[in-house]
DNA sequence: TACCTTTGCGTAATAAAAACGCAAATCATG
DNA sequence: CATGATTTGCGTTTTTATTACGCAAAGGTA
C-alpha cells in the first residue's frame, strides 16, 4: 500500500482586547518533544477530512469552533522527519466567549498565544501559521469572516478594532463605520454595550447571515479595505 | 499501513479565439472507463506534489504548463468507488501556442474541450472543474495570471476578450484599457499585430513580470472588475 | 461641574469608475 | 479607388466612491 500518510491541522484563531490569538498544543512524543505545534493529527480510513480535523481539535483541545475551512495542503517530502506526510491544513475562528480551553486529552498542555509573540513551532508549522495569518486578512477584506472571532452580539467599535489589529493598520472609525453598515448585513439591537468600559456605550449589532447570503447571490460584493 | 491513497488532479486552462478550453484524458480502464476525466494519478513515495502533477501531465498530456497552482484537496469518502482517494487538485494555464497535444502513453485520448460544451465527466471531476472556474475567475480580478493564457506578445484587444469570455460580460474597452495600463504591468512593444484579422492593426504587448512584481512588494495591488 | 473618552452623525474635498464621442488604420467590395 | 465595416487609440464628461475631517452627545471619573 502506499506509504504515504494522510494528516490534517488546524490553526485555530481566537480574538480578544485587540489581541489576535492562535492555540497551540504542546507535543507530548517525538518528533518535537515537548515543543509548541498545531493542533492535528492522521485522517482515519472512512473519515471525512473535515470531520478528521474536528475530532482532532475536540480530542487535543475542548475548542468549539465556530468557522471552518480549508487553507492549503502542505505536501513537501521531508516535511515530517518520520516518514512522508502529507497534511491538509484548515483554518478556523472561534468566539471570545469559546476561548476558555478544556481538559485536554491527547496532547500534554494547550494554549492561547498572541500571534505577534509565537514561541518555535514544531514541523513546518511556522510556514502554515503564515500561510493562515495571510488568508486571514485576505479574506477579512471581501468576506466578513470577522464577525466569527466577535460575540453574536457586539459594539461597533469592536468591530472596527478587530479590523485594524488584524490587518495591522489605522482605519478612520467614521469611514469604517458608514462603509461597513452600508452593505446592510448588520442587525442594529435595541441594546447597549454595559458601560463597564469607558466613553458613551454603544448600540449593539448583530450579523444578519441571511441578508448576507441573499446579497451574495445576487453578486453584490462585500469590500472593506 | 494507511489504506488512504493519495493522488493529484490537474485542471488545465487553454484560451484561444474568445474561447476557454480545458484539457480531458479519456479512460482506458475502469472505474468510469471511456469517459473524460481530468489528468492525474498517484503521488508516489518520494515526490513532491508538485512534481507528481507535472509528471502526471507530461505522461498523460504531454501539455507544457506555463502557470501552475494548488486548488484545494478533494477528500470525501467514497468519491472513488474503488476504495479511499483524497485528491489534491492543481490548476494551470497554458499558452496558445502550447495547445497542441502530443502523444499520450498513459491514457487513450486527450483532447481541450471548450468548457462551456464539456461532455460528462468521472469521480468529482465536475465539481473540481466548477470550483477551478471559480477560481480563475476571482483571480482573474486580482492577480494578471490572464497573461498566462496569452502569447508572450500580444495586441491589447487579446487581453480584453480574454476577460470579457472568461468573466462572461461585457467590458467597456477603452475602460479597461485604461486602467488596465495605468498599472504599468505592460510593456508596449514596436511591433503591430500581423493584420491577417480586419481591422486596424493594433500594437503588440507583453507582461513585464519583474515590474509587477517590484508593485506587488510595495503594496499596490493590482485590481480589475 | 470640568474633563476625558468613545460613539454617532454629518459635510467637503479628492479620487476612481462608468459612460460615451470620435478620428485613424486596415480590409473587403463594388 | 471610393465606401462601408471593423478595430484601434486617445479623449472628455458625468457619476460614484473614497478620504479627510468637524462636532455634538453620552457615559465615567475627579
Amino acid at each position: 500500500m502506499s506509504k504515504i500518510k494522510l494528516a490534517t491541522d488546524a490553526i485555530v484563531f481566537g480574538y480578544q482586547h485587540s489581541q489576535l490569538f492562535v492555540a497551540l498544543v504542546k507535543r507530548k512524543y517525538p518528533p518535537f518533544k515537548g515543543q509548541w505545534a498545531l493542533p492535528g493529527g492522521f485522517v482515519l480510513e472512512n473519515e471525512n477530512l473535515e470531520t478528521a480535523v474536528k475530532r482532532e481539535l475536540r480530542e487535543e483541545t475542548g475548542i468549539h469552533i465556530n468557522y471552518l475551512e480549508q487553507l492549503y495542503t502542505f505536501g513537501e517530502t521531508g516535511r515530517d522527519p518520520r516518514r512522508r506526510v502529507v497534511s491538509v491544513a484548515y483554518f478556523g475562528l472561534v468566539r471570545p466567549k469559546d476561548f476558555k480551553i478544556k481538559a485536554a486529552t491527547d496532547a500534554a498542555e494547550v494554549a492561547w498565544f498572541d500571534v505577534k509573540k509565537l514561541p518555535p513551532l514544531a514541523f513546518d508549522h511556522k510556514k502554515i501559521m503564515k500561510t493562515a495569518l495571510g488568508r486571514l486578512r485576505a479574506k477579512l477584506t471581501y468576506q466578513p469572516i470577522g464577525l466569527n472571532l466577535l460575540d453574536k452580539k457586539f459594539p461597533f467599535g469592536d468591530l472596527e478594532r478587530l479590523y485594524s489589529t488584524i490587518l495591522d493598520k489605522k482605519i478612520d472609525r467614521r469611514n469604517f463605520r458608514k462603509k461597513f453598515l452600508k452593505f446592510g448585513i448588520l442587525d442594529e439591537l435595541d441594546e447597549y454595550a454595559s458601560a463597564i468600559d469607558k466613553g458613551r456605550p454603544g448600540k449593539l449589532f448583530s450579523f444578519d447571515k441571511r441578508k448576507y447570503n441573499a446579497l451574495r447571490k445576487e453578486g453584490i460584493l462585500f469590500e472593506i479595505r
